[in-house]
DNA sequence: ATATACATCTCGAGA
DNA sequence: TCTCGAGGTGTATAT
């Protein structure tokens, strides 16, 4: 990684054009072919950037970043360097994440009955027109249930699973399909709406589901 | 700003958990407050970060960032410090754009004849009980047309565009106002959505509209 | 303070 | 290769 702090005009051209005066910032490359141009304010977004892969060309007083694919590109003019240093960093190891949606859908996919008593799932990423419904699965009574699965379930959700359950319907067979939004946490505009549209809304508990902990049995039974 | 390149193990808890193994890295230090851990690799994102405003405690080996509202903090582990440098970058002017959402509703605003054969402005920003519609049109039979503007146009634009509809429609004068989506891309499935409700798709061309590059007239013929 | 919409969103998974 | 949806989205604006 090469840490620049210098004092720089940028100009991007590509998707929009941009113009960033000359101050003094820093310029991040990344061994990647990332380049990003940081201000000492404006917190997590650079002023201006370019994402590989990119190809980059460097002179007396400027550095050129082009994308590989595309016209995008990035002008940097340096009128005064202040530091420019280098660091091999090696391979740094990737983030583990954990909560994220994707966990949510791979344990409710094994234990569906968290989504409604008695379901079972018949396919995961069942695929609509529009796009994937997160999980299919039929009830006790073989009728169909489509549940979206979400982190946090806002307004945003219910009208996706919505547009899910209008495509789906179209089909004779599966034009009772019943409609499932399930969360660690239901927003209550989202449980409003949903419920006015016949949409159930559950919450589910991630250490429940990872078995580490037992269900709050006052909850359920209240 | 301050840079610091050392070797740290970073834990991040909030919204989610999250742990990044002993590795060097760059740890960047904005003067408002922002933190972000970059590897060498990975493109734009830093690995871990924190938005300001934070709280900052440094001590012999570590340093924890905390949000001023809320549980969300980053705990980074330092082992080895190789560089610490900082730097005083003063204000740095901001990036003036060109070409972005705004700037497509204005040419859009001044020929709006690309937005359907013969439409005429009524006005921009036309207000609903929801918010504003980018553009209200008639066209040469004084039929209402409702514009939504977009860079590229998703399903989400549809859901919008369908929102403001259902409340123009309800003053009598307007009820059979239509809809058009104009973007520099159409979506497949926000085209699929948006015809399956009689909205109209336009793409438009920001150099056409800047009069930079003349209509490709085999496509317009065809 | 909260809700909404934009972003050069970025990034990863699937077809 | 393209498309779509998630994101610790972040960020600005309007209410």
């Amino acid at each position: 990684m090469r840490l620049i702090v210098a004092r720089c005009e940028v100009r991007y051209s590509g998707r929009l054009t941009a113009v960033l005066p000359e101050a003094l910032r820093l310029i991040m490359v990344k061994a990647d072919g990332s380049v990003m141009v940081h201000a000492d304010t404006g917190g997590y977004k650079p002023q201006n950037w370019m994402t590989p892969p990119t190809a980059i060309e460097e002179g007396d007083g400027f550095m050129t970043v082009r994308k590989v694919k595309g016209d995008d590109r990035l002008d940097i003019a340096i009128s005064e360097v202040v530091s420019d240093s280098s660091h091999d960093m090696g391979e740094a190891a990737a983030l583990e994440k954990d909560g994220v949606e994707r966990d949510l859908q791979l344990l409710l996919a094994d234990q569906p009955h968290w989504c409604g008593e008695g379901l079972r799932l018949v396919r995961r990423e069942w695929p609509t027109d529009i796009g994937p419904v997160d999980l299919m699965c039929r009830d006790p009574d073989d009728a169909w249930i489509a549940v979206e699965i979400k982190r946090i379930a806002t307004i945003d959700a219910v009208e996706q699973l919505t547009r899910y359950l209008d495509f789906i319907r179209r089909d004779p067979a599966m034009g009772e399909c019943r409609g499932v939004l399930a969360a660690q946490q239901v927003k209550p505009q989202a449980r409003t709406l949903a419920e006015s549209r016949g949409i159930a809304c559950v919450e589910v508990d991630l250490a429940v589901l990872r078995g580490e902990r037992e269900p709050d049995l006052t909850l359920v039974a209240a």
